[in-house]
DNA sequence: AATGTTTATCGTAATATTGCGATATACAAA
DNA sequence: TTTGTATATCGCAATATTACGATAAACATT
């Protein structure tokens, strides 16, 4: 087959699941790295200094915003990014309990 | 293209990046709560649990297996897996690192 | 207005992942 | 030894993801 099964899981284990794997992929992870070392928000250099094509980068920035971490801010015909640190706590909270509440039991 | 330009990120945001894809599918997360539910290990009838056929629940294994996060002992013709405390901890404790450090700065 | 710049979207090619039937392996039980 | 049970691996089909060229859209600059 070859699609997940998401109907078979609780919306919360699939809700959990698409937040890390946002996480899952090392462009997504240097983009983060990338906004949060600048002081402000960078508009995008981020595609020179990441060194993947723009298209590439539109499209992870998008996956980005689609589960809140980052928000764009349009300036003039550039966007600016910057993490939205609400969201980032909150998330950051949330697979701590994930990790809290199941890491518990063994042999 | 479709393949993960691996060679373009370092090594810590390949393995960031490899951890969170790992954790991000549902049956993972379902597979990793159930062993945790029972408070011993749990031998398979992960698979009755889960509701996925057994060479699919076992690939999956293999994949948790491989970073880690669990451990599966034989005894017998079985196996008991469970969660592999210390590594668990030193996981969270890797993401929680890269939340810290990373989620600080904005517009 | 014409041209350049920045970002998003579309379409597509290529690789990756998911899922499972079939099978192999290893031990248990009879 | 034969049969059953549990798990891993192989091989394949199907979907998903990644990457990017081409293009569109929106604004800036001249």
């Amino acid at each position: 087959m070859g699609l997940t099964k998401t109907d078979i899981f609780d919306s919360r284990q699939n809700k959990l699941a698409g937040i890390f794997k946002v996480l899952g992929h090392p462009a997504r992870i240097a983009i983060l790295e990338y906004i949060s070392k600048q002081n402000a928000c960078i508009c995008s250099d981020i595609v020179e200094e990441v060194g993947l094509a723009q298209p590439t980068i539109s499209q992870h920035l998008k996956e980005l915003k689609r589960i809140g971490l980052i928000e764009g801010e349009i300036e003039g015909n550039k966007v600016c990014y910057c993490i939205a640190q609400d969201r980032w706590k909150e998330i950051q909270s949330y697979l701590n309990t994930f990790f809290n509440e199941t890491g518990t039991h063994c042999c």
